[in-house]
DNA sequence: TCGACATATCGCGAATCGTCAATATGTATG
DNA sequence: CATACATATTGACGATTCGCGATATGTCGA
């Protein structure tokens, strides 16, 4: 299951809609401007996803670094970009979770 | 479904460990003290679930107005005392939400 | 109507959040 | 190595939250 630290940073991510948006933008990768067919898997890079919140750069690289945190998205490091996925497999899990705890 | 300030007020209303324990509590009305067989179905008063949370009277009343606006307990005022249950309709359409949305 | 009691609301200081600009770190390229 | 670029970290500051004590509101019984 998922322990009461773990289950407070998912709470506190997803308590800003921002954040929320985020995720759920993530859902569908291709929707980002800048998207190529063959990044789907690896996810999307940082400035892609700033420029479709329209937060400042520091902001943004935050509320990823909190999704990380949580558990809701992976990163991975390629080159000089960090691209961000959703961790299907933990949302899955955090959704049983609640469903088991609520 | 939920609207976009409702889910706010729900993540920010779980995003607190003392609210989300009231929560799991309030699963289980018969365990907190004092409670008797015909109390279940209305729910818990507020000074019974102060004493268990241990914290004051005035914060106690405060988030459970929290959860209550958030819509995941419903209060019912009998003589002097106000009773608080789950939502349990409301928690089923809102992990239901949860599911669909993330 | 008065006093006792249950709950709600108000006002406060300390801590945290939201967001930014500035700066630091890492990485590829000339 | 020097430069440029992508991202992360830091520092700042107003806004919000946490939890409390004090006080107000509502309700019952004498």
């Amino acid at each position: 299951m998922f322990a009461e630290t773990e289950l407070l940073a998912v709470f506190r991510a997803l308590s800003n809609p921002t954040r929320r948006q985020m995720l759920v933008w993530l859902k569908d990768p291709m929707s980002f401007p800048g998207q190529e067919p063959g990044d789907v898997e690896i996810g999307v890079c940082v400035t892609d996803i700033q420029q479709r919140v329209g937060l400042g750069q520091s902001t943004t690289s935050q509320y990823l670094s909190m999704l990380r945190q949580a558990g809701l998205v992976v990163a991975t490091r390629r080159g000089k970009w960090t691209y961000y996925r959703r961790d299907e497999a933990n949302i899955a899990r955090l959704l049983e979770t609640l469903r088991d705890v609520f």
